[in-house]
DNA sequence: CGAGTGATTGACTTAGATCAATGACCGTGG
DNA sequence: CCACGGTCATTGATCTAAGTCAATCACTCG
């Protein structure tokens, strides 16, 4: 989600930064809401843990993404978010976003629809999810994460943290990647998967 | 979501009702994008279709809910909107609540909140739809789905519905709330689901 | 050089999808 | 008024794919 469009100097100035370690909470559910949060550097993901422990994986925000945006309206925290890496992360603090919204209707409205698009792409999420097949779910996220020319998907980090992801247990993901491999969808290079010709038929 | 917080009047006066028999679309993903729709009488669901040709429920709007908010910041709709019953919808044409918001900035503040808020269920949603059990998710569903006394769940539509809504074949449904039923967790009666004290146990 | 973690593969188990059949309950038209 | 077609609710049998447990190898960090 771009920082850019609704980012005012105002906000900006009254931003300030935080470090945090790999694994290193940011806040938790429950949490008094600070306000929003930007990833300057790394991987923060927002998570829930469900009672048998298991961390569901909301979200992945990468570097220049926001997160937390909801909590402008919100008095406390619904996940928590976690460093995936270490990080920095920048926080606009509610009371300077709100103030700058209500100077600037454009700020707003561009906020506004950056929320818009949130819902649609987790409308995308709630139906990959829907997937069963643990094929067919790679697939689904492999076309929507290609690159620009559709042949080409870069992963941010382990291939554990997109089985996480993708709700995947790590070795349904080896395995289908494999499979994928072993039929010619796909090929794996260090950090990329190319998409060859096949992968549309598979 | 609310329609009170952000309809004004100027937007009431520019909408229109529209009439939907059980089934009918009322638009497609691809659709040119005519505004935001509140439901006056029925059951609208969201949907996609995957590619093996079944229905993925996104959403379920009931009397009172708004649908395709994001419309406003996107030139065609991406998913479809069926009729899940015979009902009656009413139409906000996207000029006039653009414009109503660029008057009044009370009423965008409003909308952005509600979007938040549609953020936050659509996680929760999310998160759901990752639990693979279906005895959790039945359970999660009912447990969100509680009314105010955390004791009573009222079913809207038919299991076949729920069953689609919440991800599972309806005979897992069946059975899972035959099982529930048999461990005594919940009681069943007619359109509604009594949660006992053993609810929380299982 | 060990400890920790990721990547990978094998073996086994299980829960849910799928196919199928049945009964109950409409509404409808003859 | 009732037989008939349609849908929902329900249960049984079977199959498959993903989870789980477990072991191995490679790599990195201190």
């Amino acid at each position: 989600m771009p920082v850019k469009d609704w980012l005012a100097p105002a906000i900006r100035a009254a931003s300030s930064e935080r470090k945090l370690e790999a694994g290193e909470a940011l806040f938790r559910v429950g949490d008094k809401t600070a306000g929003v949060y930007e990833i300057v550097v790394g991987r923060v993901r927002l998570v829930r843990v469900d009672r048998s422990g298991h961390e569901v994986v909301l979200h992945v925000a990468g570097v220049g993404d926001t997160i937390a945006e909801a909590s402008l309206y919100s008095p406390h925290y619904h996940c928590d978010a976690i460093a995936s890496t270490d990080a920095v992360v920048r926080l606009y603090p509610k009371a300077a976003v709100l103030s700058a919204f209500t100077q600037d209707a454009r700020l707003a409205q561009a906020f506004t629809a950056m929320l818009a698009q949130q819902v649609m792409s987790l409308r995308t999420r709630v139906e990959q999810r829907n997937i069963r097949s643990a094929r067919e779910r790679v697939r689904h996220y492999l076309s929507a994460n290609a690159d620009a020319t559709g042949r080409q998907v870069t992963l941010r980090g382990t291939l554990k943290d997109l089985a996480a992801e993708l709700g995947l247990s790590h070795e349904a993901l080896y395995r289908t990647l494999a499979v994928l491999e072993r039929t010619g969808a796909i090929k794996r290079d260090k950090g990329r998967i190319l998409l060859t010709g096949k992968a549309k038929a598979l």
